[in-house]
DNA sequence: TCAATTTGGTTATTCGTTTTACCTAATTTA
DNA sequence: TAAATTAGGTAAAACGAATAACCAAATTGA
């Protein structure tokens, strides 16, 4: 920068002012000066450190979108979205992948360490209440996704499944379903078990007993996996009359896994899933699932983006989705 | 810094020896000391300011991965190798998201300011020799997967698809196939126009022609989308006995319309995608693809990391990278 | 016993910007 | 015509850490 201002016979500061436009002095330079200087910067090839401008402003114009893995339905519109909505705010978008401890931890610190203004956190399984709040406190605008956790200075999503899911068993039990088959993987964070709880506690309700035998805790990640554990449930001499799984791609198989076996989705089987991904739109039949109708991306960067703009620091809100139970044709 | 100092009773100086271990005069810290230090910034929360770091070093320890768009099967897994390794490193990972014009430039801008210590570039489209040039001169270890591109500071990861295309054609042909359909997509890059002309042109010389009716050159980016394409091709009076897909998914809903068509696949109409993702491994049948077998994961990360490590500038490496036919079952 | 060395630090400069406070010459006002 | 204003800058102090150069006291060596 001072050898751009030596090269158009000005000060660095003159550089300065005429790049950042209009600011406490910035706008009493004449036109001429300024174009020298531009000649100069682009002769020079000038591209100002982004690192010292932050130091200087305290201020990086990044914000991070922290996601546990990529490659999941989901996070893919996000980080678009979210990407979108920062670049019309001057912000450019940095995405970081949180999946396990370790990682998590890393990015933490790397946000502590002042990587990003703001910040994104989409289902954080490590991080504890304290941790959050001292981040935020760090002065990092922060939005989590998360049915966990509550702050008082940075913002929370949560999603209340638990509703929706009560009305879909319901909806089998009015259509007659009785013979309940459950798919489910068992995870670190719990959270298919939970809905399987409450699933199961609902037809318990409803006084219809759940078979263990229809219960599959382990149906594995891979489409053929889960493929081969249905095929295996419908040979049984008394095969379920409903498919209840944990998300969408185990329902998407088990539509396959039914067909494949000579048998109909829904009149021999209903099949219902969880999440409502796009791929559910398009199967054969499309898949009644349960899950949010409107995604959650509009509100996590609609908090996030006022909190960056808010001078004052903001109080934590909360914001809840309710989940709901989304008909198609599967069940 | 110099708050944790004077908490401590020393300089500034030396809390930045401790926390940076052995540097020019670091390791010449009296245990005692040592501990009063970390006592300090334990109790003030003190955390090192990553820009003001960068700026004094002029080392930012982050690597950047720009990919055009998350969400398909092989970003993920290259996002996941480049993670594994860069935090091997001691460095962290930043993704950026490129599709587009706009934002291949905002990422390429973001760069030159000093985003990060190096990069590996997958697919940039809209880039120039010499922009890239320009980035590796300005110190950026920079990896760029692309046909297109060449440089003497930068390194390149090719891939030659063409041969792998003819044997595709050469084995259909051996095996008797002679009506040959295509599906495709046009697209802004080309790229799978160049397939196709690939394709093409060797099936004629082979001296087979082509029906023009049998070239589908806008099938969507839908499953449904393909499969109704597909499934319309079918009920022309002369039906194709193979389909030389643009993409694995392209192939994957062709043999879903096949089946539900109640023909066979390969018996009745052959099926070849390209690309080779994971999902081609679990259909049924396994699906006969174009594509590297081993990802060049490794190669880009491997050619960054010794970049990154290397104390003098390295010369612009190239390697490449044969497709090879992946015979399953489909073909 | 006194110079040489080691131990355990400190001081001051630097990285590349931004920004406040100041300055001088030209122009306007009364 | 002198005072006040304006136009068009400049100088210098931050921002927070890293590091080369220096230094005083304690220890060692011959």
């Amino acid at each position: 920068m001072y050898d751009v201002g030596k090269r158009a016979g000005v000060s660095s500061a003159t550089v300065s002012f005429i790049l950042n436009g209009r600011g406490s002095g910035g706008d009493r330079i004449s036109e001429e000066t300024r174009q020298r200087v531009y000649r100069a910067i682009a002769e020079l090839g000038y591209v100002p450190n982004q690192s010292a401008r932050a130091l200087r402003r305290q201020k990086t114009d990044r914000v991070c979108l922290v996601i546990p893995q990529i490659g999941t339905p989901f996070s893919d519109g996000l980080a678009n979205s979210v990407q979108s909505v920062a670049e019309a705010h001057g912000y450019s978008l940095i995405l970081s992948m949180s999946g396990g401890r370790e990682r998590e931890r890393h990015v933490f610190e790397q946000l502590r360490r002042g990587l990003a203004d703001g910040a994104v956190l989409f289902d954080p399984e490590h991080l504890t209440n304290e941790e959050l709040a001292q981040l935020a406190h760090a002065g990092v605008a922060l939005v989590v996704q998360c049915n966990r956790v509550q702050g008082t200075n940075f913002d929370v999503v949560k999603i209340d499944e638990i509703k929706a899911l009560q009305d879909a068993v319901r909806y089998l039990y009015d259509h007659g379903r009785r013979r309940v088959a459950f798919l489910f993987n068992v995870t670190e964070s719990g959270i298919q078990e939970e809905r399987l709880q409450s699933y199961w506690q609902t037809w318990r309700e409803l006084g219809v007993p759940i078979l263990e035998s229809f219960v599959l805790r382990n149906v594995g990640r891979l489409r053929e996996q889960v493929y081969r554990s249905v095929s295996k449930l419908l040979q049984s001499s008394e095969r379920p009359d409903t498919i209840m799984a944990g998300s969408d791609m185990f329902a998407i198989s088990a539509v396959w896994a039914i067909r494949d076996a000579g048998l109909r989705v829904p009149e021999d089987i209903a099949v219902i899933g969880i999440g409502n991904i796009p791929e559910g739109e398009i199967t054969h039949p499309p898949l009644t699932t349960v899950g949010v109708v409107t995604p959650t991306f509009g509100d996590l960067t609609g908090l996030l983006f006022s909190r960056l703009a808010s001078p004052v620091p903001l109080d934590g809100r909360v914001m809840t989705r309710q989940w709901e139970l989304i008909l198609r044709g599967s069940a």
